[in-house]
DNA sequence: TATGAATGAGAATTCATTCAT
DNA sequence: TATGAATGAATTCTCATTCAT
C-alpha cells in the first residue's frame, strides 16, 4: 500500500487557497480542485470529510502559518522604537508574500462555511499578540500613546494591511522610500 | 406603472446586498434572494438578465451610492484639520452604517463575476479624491507630511477602515474617546 | 405558475415501487426513477429531501393502500367460516395483485434506509385487525381452535402469503381447484 | 497454505451473509465488508473477482450449507406423523438459527445481481424434496389429504417460514405451547 | 407582470476497483 | 499474499433558469 501522506494534506489546502486567491470562494470547485492538485476527486474525500471542513480546515491551516515568526529575527535587547520597525515590516511582508491568506480570509468571515463558533477571533488575537504586547511595552516606557492599546494595534494593522493591498494590486514591491514613510506615520501616530 | 418597477428594483438589490453581507457571493441563491425580497424567482428574472447581471448591477448601484458626498457639511473655511477630522469621521460613518457596500466589494473582486475591465478602481479612486485634494492642500500648506500624497491616502483610510471593521464586528458604535484617539493616531502620523 | 401536483407524490412513488419490484432497493436509481416516471432528476427533489425520505415515504403509502379494504365486500350476517374464506381470499388476490408492496417491504426492513424508529410494526399489526377479530369471534363461537390468535394469524397468513408468492413466481392465477385446497387447509388447520 | 486461503474465504462469505442480513444488499459496501472481516479492501479481491462474483459465490454458498439434512434424526420406522412432525421441526429451526439464509434470498432475487438462469429454484425444490416425498407417502397411505402435494408443501411451508420470521424478529424461541399449536395446525389442516 | 413548479446541466459525493508498497 | 491509499466512473443532489398559468 501507498502510506498516507500526510504532504496531501499540505498539497491539498495550499492548492485550494491559491484557487480560492483566483476564483473566490464562490468559484471553488471539488473537482477542480483536485485535477490543480494533480490528484483524483476521490482522494481529497480520503484527507477531507467534504467541501465544509476541507474549508474549515483552511482556515486553522492558515492560522498556524499565519501566526509564525512576526518576531522571527528581533533580537531581545534592540530599542523598542526599533523592535516596532521590525515586528511592522514583518506583517508587512507576510501580508505581501501570502496574497492568499488575506483573500481566503476576507471570503470565510462572509460565507456559508463559517459559523460564529469556530475558534475564530481567538486565533486571529493570538496571531497579533506580539504586536500588542511591544505595544504595550511601549506604554509602560512612556514612549507610546497611553491608550487603548486593542485599538492602537487596530489602527497600526489597518495602514498595514491597507499597503499591503496596494502592493498586491498594482504587483509593485514597496520601495525603501515607501516603507520610512509608512514607518514614519505609523510611528508618529503612536508615540507619545 | 413605472415606479413600483423601479422600486422592486431597488428591493431586489438591497436584498441582494444584504443576503452577500451574510453569506458572501458564495452563499447567495437566487431562490433564497427571491424569497427574502417577498418576490417570486422567476420575478427577479424580469428586472435582471441573469445572476450575473444581478450582481454587476449591485457594483453599478453600489458606485452610485458610495461616491456619496464625503465632505458634505463641510463649510470652505475651516481650519484644514478640523476639515480633514470631519472627513475622516464622514468616511468612517460611511463605513459602519453602510457595511454591505464594503463587504460586497470585497467578495465580488475575487468572483468569477468581476472582469478587470469593470470601471472598477477608477469609482474608487473618484470616491477618495475630495481626502486626496485635502491632503494636497495640506501639504501645499506645510501641514501635512511632504510626501507621496496616494500613499498618505493609503494609511489612512486603512486606520479607519479597520477601526469600522471592528466597529460592525464587535457591533459597537465608536465612543467619543476612541475616536480622538484614532483621529490624534490619525494626525500626528500625517502632519509635518 | 404550474400548482404542485399532488399527483406527483403518486407517480414518483408508484413508479419507485414499480422499478423497486423489477430492480430491488439496490438498483434504483434516481436519475433512472426520473426518467421512468416522465419528469426530471430535480422535480423529485422538490416532492422529496432526498433518496432516504423518498424511500421512507413508500413505506407509509403502502401501509396506507395495503390496509385497505380486506373486509370489503363481506356482509355482516355471513356465517363465520365464509367471512374467513371470503377475508383469506381478498387477502390473497392483494398480494398477488400487488406483488411490489411485498417485494418492496421484503427489501425495506433490511436496508440502510429503515430505522428502528418507524412507526413499522403498530402499522402491519393494523392491517392485520380485520383477521385477527373474525379470528377471535370463530374463537367466541367456539369454532376456532382455543389458542392464542396471533400465532394463528401468523400461521394463516404465512400460508396464504407463499402462495401468493408462488403464483406471483409462476404468473400463473390461482384455480379454483387451489383456493379450495388451500383454503380447506387453512380452515380444517384453525377450526376447533 | 491452501486451508488459510479456505478459511478466509468462508470468513468473507460469512460475514457478508451476516452483513446483508443487517443491511440488505443495497447496504453491502465492498470497504465495510472488509473492515468487518478484519482485512483490507484489496485483499477481498485477491479471492473474490468483484462483488457480482462475490455474491454469486454467496448464494452458492448457500445452496450448500441450506440442503442441510431434514430428516436428519428421523429414523425410518417412526409413524408418519412423528415423522412429519419432526422434519416440520427440523425445517423450522433451519429457519430461525440461519436468519441469514433467507435474508439473503429474499434480497438475492430481487436484485441486479441475480440472472433467471441462476440454478435457484431447482435447488430450492431438490431442498423441500423431502418434505415432498413424506407427504406423497402419506397421500399413499390415505393420511393426507389427497391433493397436488406441491401445493401442501407451499402451505406447510408458509406456515413454518412465517413462524420463522415472527421468532426471528422478536428474538423469542418458539415455546412448546406454541410449537404444538402451530404442529396441530399443520397437520389438521393437511390431514384426509 | 407575477408566480413558483419544472427543468437539467453541473457540482458534490460515493464506492467498486486498482495498484504501489 | 496482504495492504489501504488512490482512482474516477457513477450517482446523488443543487440551483440558475425557463415556462405554463
Amino acid at each position: 500500500m501507498r502510506s498516507k501522506d500526510e504532504t496531501k494534506v499540505q498539497l491539498i489546502l495550499g492548492t485550494a487557497l491559491k484557487m480560492i486567491e483566483r476564483v473566490g470562494l464562490a468559484g471553488l470547485k471539488m473537482s477542480d480542485l483536485a485535477k490543480e492538485a494533480g490528484v483524483a476527486t476521490g482522494t481529497v474525500y480520503i484527507y477531507f470529510e467534504d467541501k465544509n471542513q476541507l474549508i474549515r480546515e483552511l482556515y486553522l491551516y492558515l492560522m498556524h502559518y499565519n501566526t509564525a515568526d512576526l518576531n522571527q529575527p528581533i533580537s531581545e535587547n534592540e530599542p523598542l522604537k526599533i523592535k516596532i520597525k521590525k515586528i511592522a515590516r514583518n506583517y508587512l511582508n507576510n501580508n505581501i508574500n501570502n496574497p492568499e491568506h488575506g483573500a481566503f480570509l476576507e471570503q470565510y468571515f462572509r460565507s456559508p462555511y463559517f459559523h460564529e463558533d469556530d475558534a475564530t477571533h481567538q486565533a486571529e488575537e493570538l496571531a497579533l499578540q506580539p504586536i500588542y504586547s511591544l505595544l504595550v511595552e511601549g506604554q509602560r516606557q512612556s514612549l507610546i500613546k497611553d491608550a487603548d492599546p486593542e485599538l492602537l494595534v487596530t489602527l497600526v494593522c489597518g495602514m498595514l494591511n491597507e499597503v499591503a493591498k496596494v502592493s498586491i494590486y498594482t504587483q509593485k514591491p514597496i520601495t525603501p522610500a515607501e516603507w520610512e514613510l509608512t514607518f514614519s506615520v505609523l510611528w508618529d501616530g503612536i508615540r507619545s
